[in-house]
DNA sequence: GATTGATGCAACCTTAGAGTTGCAGTAATC
DNA sequence: GATTACTGCAACTCTAAGGTTGCATCAATC
């Protein structure tokens, strides 16, 4: 599991129009175009919005009738926090052992 | 502290040569130009690169001599997995009491 | 003080992506 | 079965972003 599988994820995450269809669907879970109704955006926009979310995992799509109904994956989202912190704590590490080889110096 | 501040962090955390340079810059603090001899990309680009990781503070720079050295700040990096974690689990309790409810009736 | 090696700035190219409009397809409902 | 409402697909615009080349600038070294 390389760190290049979460690229996608964290480009997914630095879009504010995604944040705020998450932050929609937080509320529960809906179709594009139910979405499209309380955002200021187009349905269509809002489809291909969901296809990046749903391509990375953090979002879900059910058949429900004639719609389409999204969900959020809370999991997703927390599985990449963890990934991160990990990530931080390498770095915290290597960095203070850089820190501690200079200081020897 | 609103999440709309985190967006420019995951922007920035959405690309891989941004990723390729702190992976660099994990292995000990270097220059612009120095960074350039590792990665096949241009020292003008990897300086924009720089400087959009140092406006969202997973980077900082100190001047040593004439030449301008970075540094990863692990602390972004963390606090940024911390408050992902955070909204990770506020979406699980809703969702979790979204479902509760859908099962109650 | 001339040279060397670093940064800074500007113009430019190219592509990816966010958004739109328009229309075709398809499944419920009356 | 006609209508209604949702999804799917395609073409188009526009801007931002990643990358490049070229040159100016400025500090350190010989």
């Amino acid at each position: 599991m390389t760190i290049s599988t979460l690229v996608p994820v964290f480009a997914a995450l630095g879009d504010e129009t995604r944040w705020s269809i998450l932050a929609a669907l937080g509320e529960g879970d809906a179709s594009a175009s139910a979405l499209a109704g309380r955002l200021p955006v187009t349905r269509q926009a809002i489809a291909r919005h969901l296809a990046v979310l749903q391509e990375v995992g953090l979002v879900d799509s059910v058949r429900v009738g004639r719609e389409l109904r999204y969900r959020v994956i809370g999991t997703q989202l927390s599985d990449t926090a963890r990934r991160l912190d990990r990530i931080g704590d390498e770095w915290d590490r290597r960095l203070a052992a850089i820190t501690r080889i200079a200081e020897e110096l």
